[in-house]
DNA sequence: TTATAGAATTATAATGATTACAAATATGGA
DNA sequence: TCCATATTTGTAATCATTATAATTCTATAA
């Protein structure tokens, strides 16, 4: 039976990338947390586990994946870029309230298309933002009463 | 008959803000200037007629007519905002070839609607990347060669 | 096994965009 | 005119990210 090291390891190796420790350790990561976390948290949780890791690589590697294919930057806060495992094009919701990141299953015709009027398209960001499902339950409004 | 500089003026005081000299000169510019600038860009042209100006001065006016809603900040580019004067909810082109960020006339039905999958929208960031119509005729492929 | 070249990782400095802060200046009413 | 307040400015600080060069790792040939 082939471990879930094994096979991030073979995805390494299937996009030409050499599968050191830190790669693989930084994939695994990738792989388990879908949250799209940013280099920051990526580095700051794999600290505890890898002390010598630096920063430096993180971005690194974050770079390298990016090119290879691996992932996709998100740059829907404005602030920091975070990153997404699922490179299958779909579209994101950020919550003012809690500040999740939260996929959407909509599908955009344009971008199957590969086209919007005449220009050709090789990337997609759709960022919605506003109050989530769960704040809105909670009776978030972002900031403004809800109250009578 | 009403002068632009006059119409301007009165954009400012019917969002509740003082006209200011600084302010008159960067909401004209981004009346005139439709091709979704940075904060630096607006500061680079204006210093020309403005000497005095500073740096400063344009990213507060520019945070201020954000929260007056008088422009949208985008995220396209990853790197520095671009800044909208039109706030009508539209889409976005950017072409990694020459750069250029391009409106574009597509409507959004969940947009429209008001919410996705259960969250309440606000707001709306459209992102496409790519090659633009313009570029596509010059014959650019953005770094791959077209050749047989 | 050991030497060694090349790649990966690290620590540190640098950069670039943006914000914080406090001093200087302008503005509008008493 | 004088003064309180808002605006603008210059400068320093911050934050995310990249650049650079030194260090460490790794694979392989002698
Ligand atoms: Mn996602
Ligand atoms: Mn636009
Ligand atoms: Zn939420
Ligand atoms: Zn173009």
């Amino acid at each position: 039976m082939i471990t879930n090291m094994e096979s991030i390891k073979n995805t390494l190796q299937v996009k030409g990338i050499k599968p050191t420790y830190v790669r693989l350790k930084i994939l695994d990561y990738l792989e388990r947390n879908r949250f799209h976390p940013t280099a920051e948290e990526i580095f700051k949780s794999l600290e505890k586990k890898v002390p010598t890791l630096s920063r430096t690589s993180v971005y690194n590697t974050l770079n390298i994946f990016k090119e290879k294919g691996l992932l996709n930057p998100l740059f829907i806060t404005g602030s920091e870029v975070h990153f997404d495992r699922n490179t299958t094009p779909h579209h994101h919701f950020f919550c003012k309230e809690c500040k999740k990141i939260i996929d959407l299953n909509i599908e955009c015709a344009y971008f199957k298309e590969g086209d919007v009027e005449g220009h050709k398209i090789t990337e997609l960001h759709g960022y919605f933002k506003g109050i989530c499902k769960d704040c809105l339950k909670k009776g978030a409004t972002n900031g403004y009463h809800n109250s009578i």
